[in-house]
DNA sequence: ATGTTTATGTCGCGT
DNA sequence: ACGCGACGTAAACAT
């Protein structure tokens, strides 16, 4: 349980040589800025990253009660007995100040990290699961392409429907809503059917987000469902070499 | 430094006591639910809290690499030389994976925190504190409209008092100085009361600057002091449903 | 339990 | 710098 004085010294090294500052104290915190709040007098767990960010933890929830985002200009001062910590956003202006009147616990720690974090977008696997099985669209549907380029941006899934007619098709992981419609549509402004032949949109999603179904009535965009669950079991299903097959082929292009 | 064993126990029983446990660790981390995510060995900071969220942070960044929000079943293990935390959120169900390595720091700590947050918006909350309090500024004011336009901008609360007579509200959540007494004298000119009555203008404001003090009297403006802090207690006390109804009378205009 | 709206949202991207 | 959309948004609140 370091002494004031202590602390505040062990801070200010601790962000002068950018390592991490854990501590855990009795504090009170005020924040300022776009908004303001006031809290009284409590233990809390305080962190400061090189970054220039600052969190201060409650015993319970997600969220910090207070925080100052990345970029800020962080200190430690001594008065009458507390450390107080400021950290100020330079734009807009904000600032935090926990004034802390007992330290419980204070570490500065060197994060050795030079890892990746690898995030498997969903909807990528939404799409390997239409490529893979062509018929939870439509039966007799054959994906001719996919990330087709057009002006506007690039088609999710692109094929021809057992008619012989062109399928568009917009992948959405979450709950499809205007802006995905507008999307679908100005692709269609770019692509044409074969002779005698229709353009046929598709909406893939989860589900449709409220009120677009007049939209997709008129526009005549048609809706299948597909979760992101029911995709991950139609890619465990297919083989290893199914899929090394499709990871060839995305790298092919 | 405690060993995975010791580690294991730890935590174990900091979780079954409710306190907060705060590790600092090489792991690895692996989430899987709505999405999925990888991330390799380096050292991070991982917080528990009793309330079943788990947060990751690496040495950068306001965002925690990965999380678990509160609601998850957390539990401890060691396989291998290796301590797994794992916290697994029931709906949707998902799961976090830390896998360690080594552990640099391990700390359970009682946070005694009764204190009550408090947080207030800004000019706004005061006017939404006026319109659902008219008497805080006057026993008897009946607010008639807000944000009403006049050429030179908006007037922030307009109202009737209980003689008749126009009331114009100007907002200041800084203390009022000469800029929001001209703003309000500005407004005047362009608004006129019923036929024998009056137009009152207030300043409503936590304090007044220093010196505006005779300008006020001299041009029969009114100073009723309002804060934010009294603000957000007065929205505290009304319902949702009283704001609801104050968003839609706002949208309606 | 499910759906909708808010947030000191934060963050990234495009103009 | 500002505006717009996405996020494993999370959380509160209404249904």
């Amino acid at each position: 349980m370091p002494s004031i004085d202590q602390a505040r010294n062990e801070i200010e090294a601790g962000i002068e040589s950018r390592r991490l500052v854990v501590m855990v104290a009795a504090c009170s915190v005020s924040y300022s800025g776009r908004a303001g709040s006031q809290l009284g007098k409590g233990d809390r767990l305080i962190i400061l990253k090189k970054d220039g960010c600052a969190l201060v933890h409650r015993s319970q929830d997600y969220h910090p009660v207070n925080w100052q985002p990345s970029g800020c200009v962080i200190k430690a001062t001594t008065t009458d007995n507390n450390l107080i910590v400021k950290a100020v956003r330079p734009s807009p202006l904000e600032t935090l100040t926990v004034t802390t009147t007992q330290v419980q616990f204070l570490g500065t720690f060197e994060l050795d990290d030079k890892a990746e974090f690898q995030m498997h977008a969903s909807e990528e696997d939404m799409q390997r699961a239409i490529i893979l099985e062509p018929d939870i669209v439509e039966p007799g549907l054959k994906v001719v392409d996919f990330e087709k380029k057009v002006p506007p941006g690039f088609v999710d899934v692109y094929g021809i429907d057992s008619g012989g007619n062109t399928v568009v098709i917009e992948i959405k992981k979450d709950p499809a809503g205007f802006p995905a419609l507008k999307q679908l549509s100005e692709y269609l402004k770019y692509l044409q059917p074969a002779p005698g032949k229709r353009l046929r949109p598709f909406i893939v999603a989860p589900s449709l987000a409220k009120g677009v179904q007049p939209t997709l009535t008129r526009e005549r965009i048609e809706y299948r469902q597909l979760t992101l669950q029911r995709s991950a079991e139609i890619i465990k299903q297919h083989s290893r070499t199914d899929q090394k097959f499709l990871r060839t082929w995305l790298g092919a292009d």
